[in-house]
DNA sequence: GGTGCCCTGTGG
DNA sequence: CCACAGGGCACC
């Protein structure tokens, strides 16, 4: 499910509510979710700990705890974090429960278990989530056409790929890079290389409409919303990608 | 650069 | 039955 946008949403719902509540124990079903450290040991240090509140960078959320340590995961694919009434039937898939004061508890379920969880104290440098390595956020003023340029304008891999690399922007991912290259009227596996100035400032001054539906993804074999063209799908870096051939472009280049 | 893999579920 | 799914990484 996540991508930038939906894990800036549970950080935005789940924070407040979270805020100020202290851990009273932690249970793990599935060890492996525990990239670091062991499952056991996450456990034991968590317990009595309090939590300040949500924090999220790229596509990872952060619990920050009030002792400056923090808990760092990953939701990849089709993980889910959640808060409900201890009593509340446990959602299928549960593999962490975080048990909190006033009788709720923070949970974290995933279907493929592709997710991930790592425990980091004050001070300590993240080396492991991948976390400390991530590019801008996509609306950090750094984020400009000059600096997209001056990484990507020299590479020979699709577009699409560059903006999905998580070490050049933060938080794309395989929905928003096809979102994003039809607002550009950007065919997804044109070379980088082969793109101008102008393509780069494509969207510049353009108002971003909250369009709450997407407009390409998922949507192959529709008409285009711009131009009713079919839109059509292709496999690029081994990600299904969608576009329209009239306003992207029929071939890549 | 590609390809496969980690998993489970869904839809054709 | 097979193909595919919003992520990321290891491996030729």
């Amino acid at each position: 499910m996540p991508e930038l946008p939906e894990v800036e949403t549970v950080r935005r719902v789940l924070g407040p509510l979270c805020a100020g509540r202290r851990i009273e124990r932690v249970s793990v079903r599935r060890p492996e979710v525990i990239a670091h450290p062991g499952a056991e040991e996450f456990c034991a240090r968590l317990a009595g700990r309090e939590i300040a509140g949500l924090g999220r960078r790229g596509k990872f959320l952060s619990i920050l705890l009030a002792d400056g340590g923090r808990v760092t995961l990953h939701l990849r694919m089709t993980g889910c974090l959640l808060l409900a009434p201890a009593d509340h039937p446990e959602e299928r898939h549960t593999h962490v429960v975080f048990a909190l004061d006033g009788g709720e508890e923070l949970r974290f379920s995933d279907m493929r278990r592709f997710g991930r969880f790592w425990l980091l104290e004050a001070g300590e440098e993240d080396e492991r989530s991948g976390a400390g390595k991530l590019g801008p956020e996509p609306f950090d003023p750094a984020l400009t056409a000059g600096y997209l340029q001056s990484r990507f304008g020299a590479r020979k891999k699709a577009v699409k790929e560059c903006l999905m690399e998580q070490e050049a922007v933060a938080g794309i991912g395989n929905i928003y890079s096809d979102e994003i290259l039809f607002a550009a009227r950007i065919h997804p596996a044109r070379a980088a290389n082969t793109l101008s100035a102008e393509d780069y400032l494509a969207t510049k001054g353009q108002e971003y409409r909250n369009t709450p539906y997407l407009q390409v993804y998922g949507h192959e074999g529709d008409p285009c919303p711009a131009c009713g063209a079919t839109l059509r799908r292709m496999v690029i870096g081994g990600r299904s990608s969608v576009f329209c051939p009239r306003c992207q472009g029929d071939e890549p280049c």
